[in-house]
DNA sequence: AGGATTTTGTGATTAAAATCACACTGCGCC
DNA sequence: GGCGCAGTGTGATTTTAATCACAAAATCCT
């Protein structure tokens, strides 16, 4: 089955090509079978607005396919992005579960697909099925967990260049493929890089110039690729 | 019962007189039962450490008295104070759940009391009691509520000035008796209220210089009185 | 392919807070 | 009461990245 974005639908849950540690890997099967009753999915464009930062929640996003960029904003502009979400993560958990408003925009920045469940129908599957709340416990905690991790990036991380060095070695300790563990593909601008860590879009192009130029990384293309990783490693301090 | 600090020991959670959106209140009585048999209680001076950024997580501590400091430190010894709770806080809880390294410090700043829950109990609590677990999921999403706040205003907050107006703003929501709406006791010193806001001591010092100037809180002794609480949300901006 | 629009690179200038330095205050304590 | 010390106030200086400005390069689009 193919979609306008070019997309194949995956219909069942079960064979969702995601992550190992999906919040809804390995379910009991009763608990799978209520999860795909009440799940309804739809495919997604890129530019394409899950939810909006302060809407009252609807319920979660699973995310199959494609990749979201989570951010918040002040009321001047200036916006920060909090993750880039990509298969398998769970989006709009807190604000479901807290019955707050989502606390960031969801934007895909490429089009991909996700099921969505409503929060009414979410809630009393969970209280349903108490193995899945001890689930969404877990996955909350991991939330909790990176949230915590850009508190110390912008908190504690003194220069632009240390943060810039620690978002580099975040992003490639998520590659999967040994071979190309020291590579990354750079599908952000400047601007939005600059949004992931604090600073501006021109500190941000100069870091990158001076990265080059100290032979730390290298940019091909889309490619970037690290070349003294212990380099990058003895910017950071936290 | 009194204590070596002076201190009233609370021997039964019922009778804990905390907040009506505690954990573990109005639970069914065989949950209450389990857990009044797997906690046990401690009493903590000031000063006292319940647990260390970076240690295993050994269980739960629920606040029944005292004040609590969270802190993360960067090796440099660079400091930043994430959340000071107080009593019917659950502290070490995504830390015990996600069964990572405890991510803050948690350190007494006003003695008191606390029940501590074994992780293997509580883990075990949970899986027997659902509804339980659902709780705690609520009280994780409000912890990354909280530490979603602490990026908004780390990340987006534009001057040192705009976060302490933020801080001392927040802090007198926190007062229960409406009479005191615009009074706070200061128990922090600049350098801890620097911590808090990611700024230096000798910048917090000139911005109360600066607000009492402008006649926007007016400071005697340790308490701190709002003058002008229209101008100090003017300040703030997202 | 070619024009429009983003995105990037880089210099000059400015603004803002960190840092350094040191005096002062208030408080606990013997 | 006065010693000692943590905490505070405030000036002078320095550092740093934000801001402004504009050209160059890359990309999107039909």
């Amino acid at each position: 089955m193919r979609t306008p974005y070019g997309l194949n639908i995956i219909d069942d849950c079960v064979a969702c090509p995601v992550r190992e540690d999906h919040l809804f890997c390995n379910l009991q099967p009763g608990a799978l079978q209520r999860l795909n009753g009440i799940k309804s999915t739809a495919v997604y464009p890129k530019s394409a607005v899950l939810f909006i930062e302060g809407q009252q929640p609807r319920g979660i996003f699973v995310l199959c396919a494609g990749k979201v960029k989570l951010s918040t904003s002040s009321k001047e502009g200036k916006t920060i992005i909090t993750k880039l979400s990509c298969s398998g993560d769970v989006l709009g958990l807190n604000a479901t579960m807290s019955n707050r408003p989502y606390e960031v925009t969801a934007e895909m920045v490429e089009a991909g697909q996700a099921n969505f469940i409503a929060r009414d129908a979410f809630v009393s599957f969970l209280r349903e099925f108490g193995e899945v709340a001890v689930r969404v416990a877990e996955q909350l905690s991991r939330n909790y967990y990176t949230a915590h991790e850009e508190i110390k990036i912008l908190g504690l991380a003194t220069s632009p260049s240390e943060k810039l060095a620690k978002l580099l070695l975040a992003w490639t300790d998520e590659a999967k493929d040994p071979a190309k563990k020291l590579q990354l593909r750079l599908t952000l601008t400047h601007e939005e890089i600059a949004e992931m860590i604090g600073t501006t879009r021109e500190t941000v192009s100069r870091l990158f110039s001076d990265f080059k130029k100290k032979q730390l990384v290298q940019v091909k293309g889309v490619t970037l690729t690290i070349r003294d990783k212990a380099a990058l490693q003895r910017m950071l301090q936290s």
